[in-house]
DNA sequence: ACCCGTCAGCGACAATTGTCACAAAGAAGC
DNA sequence: GCTTCTTTGTGACAATTGTCGCTGACGGGT
């Protein structure tokens, strides 16, 4: 499952930059990368595997933001970096993640001289905005059920699975919901045969 | 209410580039500057008075995000531009709003002579990341009542004033919900001593 | 097999929000 | 004054979500 640097369309120069500064990292599944108020000192590039970025309210409660798979850059560290402050969000591992770090000095000095660099910043900002609003429409267009499969698919898409491995206390506080009306609207999804519910899994029933 | 460019800390060379490009645009309140779906052919600057950003659905169902103020610029129309795609919020002028439009050309060269301008657009990035994870916050986190009652302080802010100008509706409107329930926590955030309701307007009784 | 901890299911009820119907109050014109 | 339109108020009820209590199912270990 390792993705080198060089597939993700930087310079040769950079990709060489890249591997001589950037420190390899690999997280197991579950493990947190960052958390709201942990300073930022590196900006992650991720090589396989795929983050979940969440927010927290102050009595940790969380709810989710989206996901960061291949190829993709924390655009939180990218403000926060520059910005000096501390993380906004939390990161976790939701699979078996690679990550190259990157320092964060490097940031501005390579926009300037890399345009391969520039542009990846740039679309992470980008990207990264429309992840937010998406976020924002689930919030606040969408009911619980919805939710629930949408973010379902999100899961198996990231794995090409039909399973999607979690109890549903892990999606009630992924939703900021109880773990009650987690079961509840699952059995509603099964009921109108879009998943099929196991212990520990939900199988997804597409096409 | 008319403020000039100079006082954004631009470096002066910038400014002039500014005022030699730039259209100054006036639009009285309630104006709508930018719709989903319309081009961004240009980067708005915003010199007096507030943009009011909103999130719509598919039925036209709308959420406010954050409002721009003097200074600040629409990273949306950052990434639309540089993207080449169409705008995915909708901007309404709050009060009467002046605006410098930049064209788009304009976005990569500057940032790579002037470097206030390159602080400028990143700050713009940094600010709106900020402002949309409040609105999640909002969203994920707040009962309706909180709401009503952080966006009237907002509003309250923007024209430095105790009284917001707006029917039950239209604040409705902006926190997707419906007239009867803003009526009625109106009236439970007036029994808390925090507002006193009036047609058209609101009082609110801070400190 | 049995125990035990985790996970899921479910019924009852509360809280919040959404919807409908209708009335009253205020503003503006005649 | 009267009429009309907009805005606000309110009661009743529905839908959605949140919470509590309890039960049973499942799986791993012994």
């Amino acid at each position: 499952m390792t993705t080198n640097i060089q597939s993700l369309h930087f310079e040769p120069k950079l990709v060489e930059e890249i591997e001589k500064v950037g420190i390899l990292k690999k997280l197991e599944a579950g493990v947190e990368l960052m958390r709201p108020g942990m300073p930022v000192r590196s900006i992650p590039i991720i090589l396989s595997g795929s983050l979940r970025i969440m927010r927290q309210d102050e009595e940790g409660k969380e709810t989710f933001l989206y996901f960061l798979t291949k190829g993709d850059t924390c655009a939180m560290s990218l403000t926060c970096c520059a910005a000096n402050r501390p993380s906004s969000v939390r990161a976790v591992a939701e699979d078996a993640t690679e990550l190259m770090l990157v320092p964060v000095e490097k940031l501005d000095y390579w926009m300037s001289i890399f345009p391969s660099w520039k542009t990846f910043v740039f679309q992470a900002y980008q990207r990264r905005f429309e992840d937010l609003l998406e976020a924002v429409d689930s919030l606040a267009f969408q009911r619980m059920d919805e939710r629930i499969w949408r973010l379902l698919k999100k899961k198996a898409a990231l794995q090409e699975k039909r399973y999607v491995y979690a109890t549903h206390q892990e999606l009630a506080d992924e939703l900021n919901t109880s773990r009650e009306v987690v079961t509840r609207l699952l059995k509603k999804l099964e009921g109108m045969g879009k998943i099929k519910t196991h212990r520990n899994r939900i199988e997804l029933m597409l096409k």
